[in-house]
DNA sequence: ATTAATTTTTAGTCTAGACTAAAAATTAAT
DNA sequence: ATTAATTTTTAGTCTAGACTAAAAATTAAT
């Protein structure tokens, strides 16, 4: 069945919200993210009910079925290979791709977006470190920390963001953390749990837990 | 101004209809190629009269003003860019670049397309033989041809086609009629203008007055 | 110059996907 | 266990862009 330009925005958040938690999602949750009103979202869950894509209960908040799920991974995977196109390819830096890949992810061809994967060397993650799912919507299953979660004196490396905005990216650039960066823990300050990092062996920086978050790396 | 998709698909449409003549824009005409009913495009046409895109008068007409020409070849700037990266980069046969590139023609973002642009090298002509125009909206003057025009026993060299569909692509493809072959005109039946041509060195083929006409061709 | 045929426009609907305001359910607070 | 606060849904609107049927204008035919 096809699905319009709205509903495969819907799938796509609920799919985000889906992934941190096994509760139902809340129509608030989704109202947030798709920039919405509370009611729009409940008309267009209950459409996204009827032709199977969610289970939704009055009330009782939404989940993806299968079949929705499947959808929702295939725009993802849409998405980061044309990420990976744009950064590749075109030159651009990865805090500046994320606006155009939300139009790119929902040109519709099958051959396109396999060609378009076969250009690229069949990449496994987008310039953010995000998995990229393959066609049959398996995602290679990465195992990275939070850069909050690592021990002191302990070392890691910078494997990708939990994170795509653009204020976020460019701070990290500016901080010269980018993919592929060796980490050490220096201090964690337990006030506020900010961390003193030393980048490779430069001179150690100061990053906030806000930050440390939304950093993932591999021990 | 931002223009929505249906905006323009119109645009792209006029600027097509516009091109052969001095004359003043059909409704009809306009619609048998939007695929929409006539009354759906005066509807259309007083909305883009109202943005200053066309000039209109009722029972009388359109054309595109500077403006709405200048979104026009903005739009086909990008179908063709896109179109030359599907062929050069991806590998696909120009009768099948023709509906993906009608998708990717919408995508909104000036650097993309001008990094797109210089990723295939400043191309001046797609796959069809059309020329692309510039940035400022500049279309390089070909001077070619049609197939049909050529006279008896004289040599030209396939420049382009006039027509993007399929079928007629797929059936120059099965006559050996490419981008660049040299051709030679054999024989012009006066009884229905059909042509004998002389492919390279090969053995003649003939073809129809219709095919004739939307080949492009340069002495 | 009328009349007939054709083209175009107007008037009135419909659908997807958004909205606000009010009603209904659920959850939290005493 | 009620009441208050919060969340969600329902009912009713709105807009873009399509539609049909009927009216109006233009063009063609006698």
């Amino acid at each position: 069945m096809a699905t319009s330009l709205a509903e495969e925005n819907y799938l796509k958040i609920i799919y985000r919200l889906c992934e941190g938690t096994k509760e139902d999602i809340s129509t608030n949750s989704i109202a947030e993210l798709t920039n919405n009103k509370a009611a729009s979202v409940t008309d267009m869950l209950q459409k996204l009910a009827e032709k199977g894509w969610v289970t939704y209960q009055k009330y009782q908040g939404v989940r993806l079925t299968k079949i929705g799920e499947s959808i929702a991974l295939s725009i993802i995977r849409k998405h980061r290979l044309w990420e990976v196109f744009l950064v590749e390819k075109l030159g651009y830096n990865w805090d500046e791709v994320h606006e155009i890949a939300e139009q790119l992810e929902h040109i519709e061809s099958e051959t396109l977006i396999n060609k378009l994967d076969s250009f690229l060397d069949f990449p496994k993650i987008d310039p953010h470190g995000d998995p990229i799912p393959s066609q049959e919507g398996e995602i290679p299953e990465l195992g990275y920390l939070h850069l909050s979660e690592v021990k002191l004196n302990e070392t890691c490396t910078l494997m990708g963001v939990a994170k795509d905005s653009a204020v976020f990216l460019q701070l990290l650039t500016k901080l010269n953390l980018s993919l592929g960066a060796r980490l050490e823990v220096l201090e964690i300050n337990t006030f506020d749990r900010s961390i003193s990092l030393k980048i490779a062996e430069e001179k150690p920086i100061f990053i906030s837990h806000e930050v440390a978050k939304n950093i993932l790396v591999k021990i």
